[in-house]
DNA sequence: CGCTGTCTTGAAACTGCTCAACGCGTGTGG
DNA sequence: CCACACGCGTTGAGCAGTTTCAAGACAGCG
């Protein structure tokens, strides 16, 4: 149960959570509208990929919703998916390391607001509200990225997979009428095993493996259910982070507290 | 100015390449300075820890020098070096994940800038040019981090070493007089393992491997010399972008920019 | 209908991990 | 002064998990 499990979660130090204690005056969405009125919006499509500069100068982005990912192609063929945004996060293109075949593209269709990198930083510079998102988004992204880099760095193939599944299930997550919760895979195997730092073929063994256990079924390519979000807490050491991450709000509300503009 | 420290702050040193093209009229250094004085000047020594929390808040730092490793421990015991993080860069407590074990400690004695995040926010918000410098570094960081997630997740053990070292020889090294390049080496054989996701057994391995080919030595823990730095660029896919994170200009110049105390 | 891309699965090869032992420098107490 | 313990790094042997390579299943699409 979704609701049962937010209440195993242990207070976290005051000081690590990312979430600001400055208490906004605005009601939600008016940063998002503010911002949208100096920015393009850009409808993207599963797949596509965006440009990281915008007419000759850096661009900088703000997911409203779907997901794009970021990935990195080394000579020598390695290939790594080094992060994926979320709706709220903000990415501008000197995140992406330089002669490192960096390459931003869409996981699920979805609205960017695009601008160019100046442009946003005049209006973080303007608007403490839109500053105060900025560093906010970039503090959850970078709390994130440390999870993932523990859990790429240390973890086997099946509590990576893990942990994926239970990031993705805690995010998009909604209850589905059988019991558990049902979500969206965006990436295809090839990007998860690249995400996660496996090969494809190893991560598809592990994901048999858990079909087979029971605890994830696959009704069609892209969607997945988890039965039992306790079991598939329960392998991986990051539940309690993630269940920190992604908050103590049913992952209903979270879904649409994210993913209205 | 607040100083914590027993010791009489210096005036602070010109961070120069913190701040690429985007500075406008003020000479180098100013910016730290200027950041110096709201901010307590805490002088670390190696394997100090260091309080995420200030007084209650959240704490925010800025490197003056030295070089900071933040890492996290999951249930189970896995422990993960996520970040280390240099002379320039910034670091505030919400970069850490919560319900992580997460950590800070200086790895090499140094100074620090400790703020609240709350005034380093309002640093930022007044004035551009701070602004500017903690939006570079954190972009720094940010595109470093993800050099060295492809390096986890995608290098076999002797590349991920190769990496590490480049990156040390590059950042810290100076012309050894017999020719080469010679550095500190400033995480013990744990701490680099648990930075590279490598076991410290296995990390042990390796470098004596290199020591036997001849491409490193050891003259006393601690510190290390590269005899060609090509060649253990050689070993590494991630070569070509440290040379463009890490800068053209020689590295005796850049140890000099960086590390004068 | 056959093509292509994606996913799955098997068996063999290999890399890195585990565990245990040893060397070495340092600090400490008899 | 020596004995000893301790932290840290090194090394070896055996093992486990992952990757590799190759083949087959499946769905989407011309």
């Amino acid at each position: 149960m979704v609701t049962t499990s937010a209440l195993k979660t242990r207070e976290p130090l005051p000081l690590t959570s990312a979430s600001p204690s400055e208490t906004k005056v605005s009601p939600p969405g008016t940063v998002l509208a503010r911002l949208g009125a100096h920015a393009a919006t850009v409808r993207v499509r599963r797949g596509q990929s965006v440009a990281l500069s915008f007419e000759g100068s850096e661009a900088a982005f703000v997911v409203r919703s779907g997901a794009l990912m970021l990935h990195v192609t080394l000579p020598g063929g390695f290939r790594q998916v080094v992060a994926l945004f979320y709706p709220g996060d903000v990415f501008r293109a000197a995140f992406a390391p330089p002669a490192a075949g960096a390459h931003l593209s869409a996981v699920s269709p979805g609205d960017v607001l695009r601008f160019r990198w100046s442009g946003l930083s005049q209006l973080v510079a303007s608007d403490p509200e839109i500053a105060g998102f900025v560093e906010n988004a970039v503090a959850r992204q970078t709390s994130r990225q440390a999870i993932h880099m523990a859990a790429v760095g240390r973890f086997d193939c099946q509590q990576r997979v893990a942990t994926y599944l239970m990031e993705l299930a805690m995010r998009t997550g909604v209850r589905a009428p059988c019991g558990g919760l049902a979500f969206e895979m965006p990436l295809n195997r090839t990007d998860m095993a690249d995400y996660l730092g496996l090969n494809a073929d190893t991560l598809s063994r592990t994901m048999s493996r858990l079909r087979a256990s029971g605890l994830l079924s696959h009704p069609e390519r892209h969607r997945a259910l988890i039965r039992d979000l306790d079991a598939l807490a329960a392998l991986t050491p990051a539940a309690q982070s993630i269940r920190a991450l992604y908050g103590k709000m049913p992952a209903d509300a979270r879904h649409e507290c994210l993913m209205t503009d």
